[in-house]
DNA sequence: TGTATAATATTTGTATACAAAATGCGTGGA
DNA sequence: TCCACGCATTTTGTATACAAATATTATACA
């Protein structure tokens, strides 16, 4: 645990983007940032360049650092993708990871559920976020890490709603995300790839349709809306 | 194209990386590299940090940067994981490519060529990677191109001998080499993905030929190695 | 001779000052 | 009212100075 102010400032501006709490596309001021992280613009700057190379910010020629967007385009590929690289990840996962490892995959978990049962909405994103990453980790491959890294980034974000249950099919939908997490952490600490990968699909398939309805989520009522305004329209 | 000596700097650190100019594992002196591209250390050190953000090199706390590493047990996982890549790239690219970036692909097809025949093979490595991580972008896909950006880094390394042909049979693989981009460039261009996809895969099992060549070389005659010396080892 | 330790040199990390570019605003003109 | 232009302000980019950490050399002692 580095825990100097510039790896401070970095861990956290990437939390404040993943869930959100800076906005996707919006920029950042380097001087404001600067005075808040209690550093100099030098060091901050360099974090900013560190996190466009992973993907979090998006550097523009004399105009500054802006969050990585999401728009609508980037959903289809990220729908596209993400169960080829979460498979792959699960299959090498189980294959190669080490015991240190699962005994730190296991206390994510536990970190995980206790934030649940807290409602800290937002930590629970962010552990849920670590605890993928770790698994991506576990698989002891660069190349797909890159990937699940950049995934992971649109995912978090994506699924902001999944943890703030509204209805109790939410919270049916969370209890059976925590289930599927312990079952894959016996899946890949037996070291059983197809069956790390099914449960993971299975995984994916819940967060997608709490994400499908985030990204079109029902209609306004109709009753709401007189026809008078909608014949003033153009 | 941006030409201003920091974006320059870049792009030359990355080139000199890629063609092992600079060895892998070998640290990047600021004060040097500052002096040699006449900046000062502040824009290289950002330089650095963006570097590290793409996998080129890896920042040590107060010991600075040295260039992404290659051991061997990385090369297991390089040979596992390429054809999965390189293929979903190969199929996308092939669904979603524009006119204009075939256009660019074909001018840079045609400058690899040159390179060849002018047999300038440190140039003739960068162009391959260009083309290849052309083919990247036209997949249209952040996710697997983090992935296929880490793999060509590796790739191009790799493969340095390649370009450097001993043997008429060499010379014969770079000759077919042309040949299959010029028909992957059809491919993308007639947007018929399993084509791609197919040549794709024969164009990397020519390549994983000469890497593992490269890796592995023929061993060193034995009548040069005296039976004598050899007992003097511990 | 070998090793531990202190002094020195080198290298990395950060803050600040200033230069350069972009943005915002006000004025003038049609 | 609208647009164009120039000035002032803000923000980004770079150089330099200095602080902190690391590496190297010198020295003392066993």
């Amino acid at each position: 645990m580095t825990k100097n102010k510039k790896s401070i400032c970095a861990e956290d501006l990437r939390n404040r983007i993943l869930s959100q709490d800076i906005a996707p596309g919006s920029d950042l001021d380097e001087a404001r940032l600067s005075e808040e992280y209690g550093i100099s613009r030098t060091p901050l700057r360099e974090v900013l360049h560190r996190l466009a190379g992973d993907g979090y910010v998006r550097l523009e020629e004399n105009r500054g650092a802006k969050v990585a967007s999401m728009d609508v385009s980037a959903l289809r590929v990220f729908f596209q993708t993400a169960p080829l690289i979460y498979s792959s990840i699960a299959r090498q996962a189980a294959e190669n990871r080490t015991s240190a490892q699962i005994a730190e995959l296991k206390q994510m978990q536990r970190q995980f559920v206790q934030a649940i049962q807290n409602g800290r909405a937002e930590q629970v994103a962010l552990l849920n976020h670590a605890f993928h990453q770790q698994i991506g980790e576990m698989a002891q491959n660069p190349y797909l890490l890159a990937a699940l890294k950049r995934m992971l980034i649109d995912h978090t974000r994506f699924s902001q709603t999944f943890f703030r249950p509204q209805t109790s099919a939410d919270a049916d939908r969370i209890t059976k995300a925590i289930a599927q997490h312990d079952a894959m952490i016996s899946a890949i600490e037996a070291q059983e790839p197809p069956l790390a990968i099914d449960l993971t699909l299975q995984h994916w398939d819940l967060s997608r349709n709490q994400i499908e309805k985030y990204v079109r989520p029902d209609p306004l009522p109709l009753d709401v809306i007189s026809m008078k305004d909608r014949r003033n329209a153009v």
